[in-house]
DNA sequence: AAGCGGCGACTGGTATGGTAGTATGGGGAA
DNA sequence: TTCCCCATACTACCATACCAGTCGCCGCTT
């Protein structure tokens, strides 16, 4: 008999009209950012298929998008596996989305109306409000806002969407540095002095408050790795694929 | 009778054991951005099917990519129509593009080895025999060539191949431009400054000789776009920069 | 002649069938 | 006992079938 695999996925409800291959996308793609599927575990479209209670195809399709996100590996005529965490994977995440986002507080400097630096500011109180309530989801949706709010401010929808279809790497670690109660007043301030420097319409300032912020995760990177080995992969040498 | 759609698309000869959607992408792909599909022409999956002599799903699969990079647009149950030249969306896919490439130069200026400039430099060269033979495709892969290299040797392959997937709608303009006698020579002395800039580890050098290649692009649109109304949607002004 | 309504031929989305290739485990041979 | 080999049970890829919407053409009505 099979290992019989856990159910980790719900039953996807008829209904709405949003495309099911999106769906599954969706759920697959939180489900292993949240590490109910774990790094390194196999998925096959036919077990996905009937746990969602939809057939393969839409599977497939998500399988495809997933794979690009770089969640992934499909390995024709073998499988598809999560894969683990990559330190060099999660690298070349961070450096594609600094790269956008200091050209994004850029415009932000020389854009930005004094209602647009209020809303900030009141996303910033809630972030405050979250980090008081103990509450880290919260705080990491709030997050996720605060940064998607200032591309959006600027007319940087592409971009944004960029930065959200490669981030999906740092995401798992930032779940998994959820849990340490990691240092949020710190990221708070992080956040405030973004904001201080594009009210004060200081280019530098902003520039370097964006890079501080963004290599913040940096530093828990090693200790997480060492700390769930299983979850990473020990990327020095070129890896097959 | 249906309208009868030109064959635009040569037949997909078995062999080789790269998937088939993935060739179906690239044919389709290179089809639009030279125009042999125009913009706003509809392509349905089972004539695509049909003329490269394959299924409907392997052709899906790349119509969903293509939706991805921003070149066709699917409309259920109506059809997949290939969109318009957008200026707003070849703005964006610019303001991304010179977002990384920006950060990549910063690695290149403390990076890269001697070797590693010379490599530049033949390449350099080979553009400008590219230009003497009035060869402009050749030029067109030499300068893709170019500010690839570049991405490899300081390490950023991922932010290379996001690159690759925004820059196609640039990439339609380019080919427009390319009959056009498009200033090679200018674009040669640009890239011979990035370089310069580089050898010399000027950073603030290197990044305004990369800012303003990659703003080229924004002196040819505005005539392109009044010159070939019909291949542009009219979303233009507002935005500036 | 003009307007409108319904039928039919498309569309993409989903489900299912068929195939080649690969990991695996157990039994037979050394 | 150990090693190899092959049957078997998977896998993802490709092809095909079915479905529900959409839109245009054509004939009927006024």
């Amino acid at each position: 008999m099979p290992p019989q695999r856990d159910r980790v996925l719900s039953r996807i409800e008829a209904g709405l009209d949003e495309p099911i291959a999106r769906r599954v996308f969706r759920e697959l793609r939180t489900a292993i950012v949240t590490m109910r599927i774990r790094p390194g575990e196999a998925v096959s479209e036919q077990d996905v298929a009937d746990q969602l209670g939809v057939s393969r195809q839409p599977v497939r399709e998500a399988f495809i998008k997933l794979r690009e996100a770089g969640l992934v590996s499909i390995r024709p005529q073998r499988g598809t596996f999560v894969v683990k965490i990559s330190v060099r994977q999660v690298f070349d995440a961070r450096f594609v989305r600094e790269a956008l986002e200091l050209a994004v507080v850029r415009r932000a400097v020389a854009e930005l109306k004094a209602a647009d630096i209020t809303l900030l500011r009141s996303n910033l109180d809630e972030q405050t409000a979250a980090a008081a309530d103990k509450d880290p989801g919260r705080f990491l949706d709030l997050d996720e806002a605060f940064h998607r709010t200032i591309a959006l401010q600027v007319g940087c929808e592409h971009a944004w969407r960029v930065v959200e279809d490669t981030k999906a790497q740092m995401d798992r670690v930032r779940y998994l540095s959820l849990a340490d109660a990691t240092p949020v007043p710190r990221l708070i301030a992080q956040h405030v002095a973004i904001v201080d420097a594009i009210e004060a319409r200081d280019v530098e300032a902003a520039e370097s408050a964006v890079r501080l912020h963004l290599r913040e995760i940096l530093t828990s990177l090693p200790e997480l790795a060492t700390r769930f080995p299983d979850l990473f992969t020990d990327d020095t040498p070129a890896n097959l694929r």
